[in-house]
RNA sequence: GGGCGUAUGGCUCAGCUGGUUAGAGCGCUUCCCUUACAAGGAAGAUGUCGGGGGUUCGAGUCCCUCUACGCCCACCA
């Protein structure tokens, strides 16, 4: 026993960290059976600079979970990963850096970049070349992820950082190639030529998960396309009519009486006057417009399908950089008096200012523009519209485009138990909404390559149908760098050699793969897939469901052809003191770390483990303060319990407990562990951690000051013994009762009393007493006389002349049993007992009080 | 337009399968240096449980309906 002469939450976050470090106690057993391993699918944080409230809040409950899972006697398997491919880590490189990656440039060895952190506004970021590019992302994720490492350890989060994995590391690439492989050699991945979603400042493909919509203003132009048998004009509104070089046909709906004589026919475009068709089809909207609208390739996903559907031609005039291309499609360049030249090269916004005055002047365009505000897909990091241009990707099949997967994949949904249950609703809309496959090809530089080469034929065009595939066991591999197999170097870029893809993996489409990733899949060394797979549980935030939790599902149901994990845990969002989502933009962002340091881990543990899992909680110091005045009542509770020296040897709980008021408390407590563990056991540890806190305040407020003098030995020796004995037992759970919660004071109180750590103790089970309500009474009378001292603004150690008690038989019966107590307590001397109801006392206290 | 969620004292939230005068903490007020704890303790005030209707001996809790707010999806002419 070191018991400190004043207990203090100071320092013991570092302390305790290092200890359990040296110890490796959160070590994950390899030799352990699958049926006693607790598997968690780890979200891997998008590395970014620093963790923010969500990322605290999110995986505080995931840890309390897995201490509990752990001291419940399960082996947990509890990884942690570093999402660091893909776009945010290349924004980040540019902002950081001021540099941006431009392929076309050389490699310089030895690159120094202009910045490091904050380049100035006015700087015009380097072009450097792809392998200086790589570098770099390199260089700022090994200081970013020690960052995050670092406060995660603060955090007192208990992964296994044996475990530790990058989607950008080795292992990761090779995981997630394997993977890809495999898709395309059972057709579940395939490449095809289409008009794809395509964010024109990153130059890259997004998927249909990826978008957002946002609010912009814009405005409808009226204009006037004339009939070709000469009877008048059809006007169509359109908001970009910047498109009209694009224009393949109008249309309507088959059934608009308007527009039935009209189906057939064919008009000229203005400007261009280009003759094209007026068709039909049941998803242009009568009441939409004039009802008839231009059909452009493409404007909008609407578009695409009726050019789909209506097999109409391709007239692409918006490029990959944003800009109407150079050339006009040729029905437009035969067009008189070179308007289209114009625009050529112009971004779509300036080419539409310029078609407006050129409508305008030709009296194409009727009226003026009307101004409204629409929704526009945009990709959810881009700050551009999307466009719609045409290009050779690769999918993954996501039932977007198949019923029967789409049925499959539902079905593995409800495979898994959701808490809260009705974020299943989420995945379920998700899923059957879905209008295409998954585009996982992205046009950037620092992701897993596209593990895929293409023969070049006699002219030295690629042979997209005939992929050429690499070995697994030379996985990873680069295809711009490797050379397939049957091929030289030389051939690279020749007519008759070979070209490798030049794209990378969607982010999602590596983080699909964390449970595979984190289990080491197929690995050469250390593969516990078999051990750890399915995952038990997957932890995230409910506004993934679309894209992490999805794809997740999509790529386990290919592969292994079940649901990835047993239980998905949704947890909330953090909402400013507005109700808000908390986020950068919005400037109302506290840093963990600040916050950490004020209040200490375990007060900000707390915060975040009294929320309810899929509950939307507000950021609140307050109880960040209520947590830490917790956190510190442990500890002195823990030194008044450990105070009176150890309990007899051999001394047993029924033997030595024998005061009924200690077994009653004991049985208070029995139900408390009876209730957390049933609500641990189905993920609730915000009510585990309700019950626990309520028993707890209860224990030290009323039970221990009622005790105390018994304790002290200032009655007799069978009650003092009685008395320490149960509040040895009740500290012994309460301390792990709350280590999931409170790691670190629930270390540093167990260990004046332990060599070992209380993380590895055992979950606490019931010691078989009963709740008799024997103490309801006594400290209702305690109560009593408090208040009566409150009220006579006097000390709580004021004597108490006489205590007159108007009671039922039972409640006197406790009160009497208890009556010693109480007079201690309560500095009572004397008691007087009436029968009668309700409860009432009459107190009396000490002359000159 | 489709789906889901939330609505309980000034604030943040409990209230599980319906059962005695609706709970906790914060904040507020008053008092107390009491030998585990003044980064503490004792006590007090504050609620038409969003509105309306229904089921029931009994509803914050179940059903219907309305309202407000939030989220997901659809909606780009």
């Amino acid at each position: 026993m070191n018991l400190p002469e004043r207990p203090t939450l100071d320092g013991i976050e570092e302390r305790w960290a290092a200890q359990w470090d040296t110890d490796g106690i959160y070590r994950f057993d390899r030799s352990a059976v699958r049926a006693n391993v607790f598997a968690i699918d780890t979200p891997p944080p998008t590395v970014s600079g620093s963790l923010h409230m969500g990322h605290i809040f999110s995986y505080t409950q995931t840890d309390a979970i897995a201490r509990y899972q752990r001291m419940a006697g399960r082996e947990v398997f509890y990884p942690m990963g570093w999402d660091d491919n893909g776009l945010p880590t290349e924004r980040r490189v540019q902002n950081y850096f001021g540099v941006r990656c431009d392929p076309s440039q050389p490699f310089i060895e030895g690159f120094e970049p202009p910045y490091r952190g904050d380049p100035p506004k006015d700087h015009h970021a380097i072009p450097v070349s792809r392998q200086n590019f790589l570098d770099l992302c390199e260089q700022l994720i090994a200081i970013d992820e020690q960052v995050f490492e670092d406060v995660m350890r603060r955090m007192g989060w208990s992964v296994d950082w044996s475990l530790l994995y990058s989607t950008i590391d080795e292992r990761s690439r090779r995981v997630s190639q394997r993977a890809f492989l495999r898709d395309v050699a059972r057709g579940t991945a395939y490449s095809q030529e289409a008009p794809t979603l395509w964010d024109v400042d990153f130059q890259t493909a997004v998927a249909q998960a990826e978008l957002e919509d946002r609010d912009r203003p814009a405005a409808y132009h009226t204009l006037a396309f004339h009939r070709t048998d000469g009877a008048g004009d059809v006007l169509i509104e359109t908001t970009r009519p910047e498109l009209l070089a694009a224009c393949v046909a109008l249309v309507a709906h088959p059934e608009d009486p308007r527009f039935q004589t009209l189906f057939g026919r064919t008009v000229r475009t203005p400007l261009y006057g280009v003759e094209v068709p007026i068709v039909a089809h049941e998803l242009a909207q009568p009441d939409k417009g004039s009802g008839i609208a231009m059909i452009c390739t493409f404007g909008d996903t609407t578009d695409v399908t009726w050019w789909r559907e209506l097999q109409l031609p391709m007239r692409a005039i918006v490029g990959r950089n944003g800009r109407i291309l150079a050339e006009a499609p040729e029905c437009v360049n035969s067009a008189p008096d070179g308007k289209y030249a114009a625009i050529a090269g112009q971004t779509v916004k300036q080419a539409q200012r310029i078609v407006v005055e050129q409508l305008a002047a030709s009296g194409e365009m009727i009226g003026e523009p009307k101004p409204i505000q629409h929704l526009v897909k945009f990709y959810e990091k881009g700050d551009r519209p999307l466009e719609i241009v045409t290009s050779r990707q690769w999918y993954i099949r996501n039932g977007g485009r198949d019923a029967a997967l789409r049925t499959a994949l539902v079905g593995r949904g409800t495979e898994m138990t959701w808490h809260p249950g009705h974020m299943r609703h989420r995945f379920d809309n998700w899923v059957e909404g879905l209008n295409g496959d998954w585009l996982v090809s992205r046009q950037r530089f620092f992701g897993v390559p596209i593990p895929v080469w293409y023969p070049l034929d006699a002219n030295g065009d690629p042979e997209f149908d005939q992929a050429i595939l690499p070995d697994e066991a030379d996985l990873p591999i680069d295809p711009s760098a490797d050379v397939p197999a049957g091929y030289r170097a030389d051939q690279r870029s020749q007519p008759g050699g070979f070209v490798g893809d030049q794209d990378v993996l969607d982010t999602w489409a590596t983080s699909s793969l964390t449970p595979q990733i984190a289990s080491r899949w197929l690995e050469a060394e250390g593969d516990m897939f078999d051990q750890v797979f399915p995952m038990d549980m997957r932890p995230q935030a409910h506004d993934i469901i679309r894209t992490w939790l999805f794809a997740t599902t999509v790529r386990a149901h290919h592969e292994h052809g079940q649901a990835p994990w047993h239980h998905a845990a949704l947890s909330g969002w953090i909402l400013d003191p507005d109700r808000k989502k908390m986020s950068k933009s919005k400037g109302n962002v506290v840093t963990p770390i600040d916050l950490i340091e004020q209040y200490g881990t375990d007060a900000v543990r707390y915060w975040a483990t009294s929320a309810r899992l899929g509950t939307d909680t507000a950021f609140s110091e307050d109880q960040m303060k209520v947590g830490r005045k917790f956190a510190n009542k442990l500890l002195n509770v823990s030194k008044f319990v450990l105070s009176f020296g150890d309990v007899a040897d051999g001394a047993t709980l029924d033997g030595t407990v024998t005061h009924a008021v200690d077994r009653s408390m004991l049985g208070k407590l029995d139900a408390v562990i009876t209730e957390a563990t049933a609500a641990f056991a189905a993920f609730d540890y915000a009510r585990a951690l309700e019950r626990t806190e309520a028993f707890f305040w209860w224990f030290c407020d009323d039970y221990v000051e009622l005790v105390k003098g018994r304790a002290y030995e200032m009655q007799t020796p069978e009650g003092a013994a009685s008395a320490r004995f149960a509040l040895r037992c009740a500290l012994d759970a309460l301390q792990r009762l709350l280590a999931p919660f409170m790691p670190f004071a629930a270390e540093e109180a167990w260990r004046w009393w332990h060599t070992t750590s209380v993380h590895m103790a055992s979950w606490p089970t019931t010691f078989g007493c009963t709740d008799d309500g024997l103490l309801e009474a006594p400290l209702e009378v305690l109560s009593l006389v408090r208040r009566a001292k409150t009220e006579a603004k006097v000390t709580q150690k004021a004597p108490v002349a006489t205590v007159a008690i108007t009671a039922s038989a039972d409640q006197a019966a406790a009160i009497v049993g208890a009556q010693a107590d109480l007079a201690s307590a309560g500095s009572i001397a004397e008691f007087t007992h009436v029968t009668g109801s309700p409860l009432a006392c009459e107190i009396v206290l000490a002359a000159g009080e």
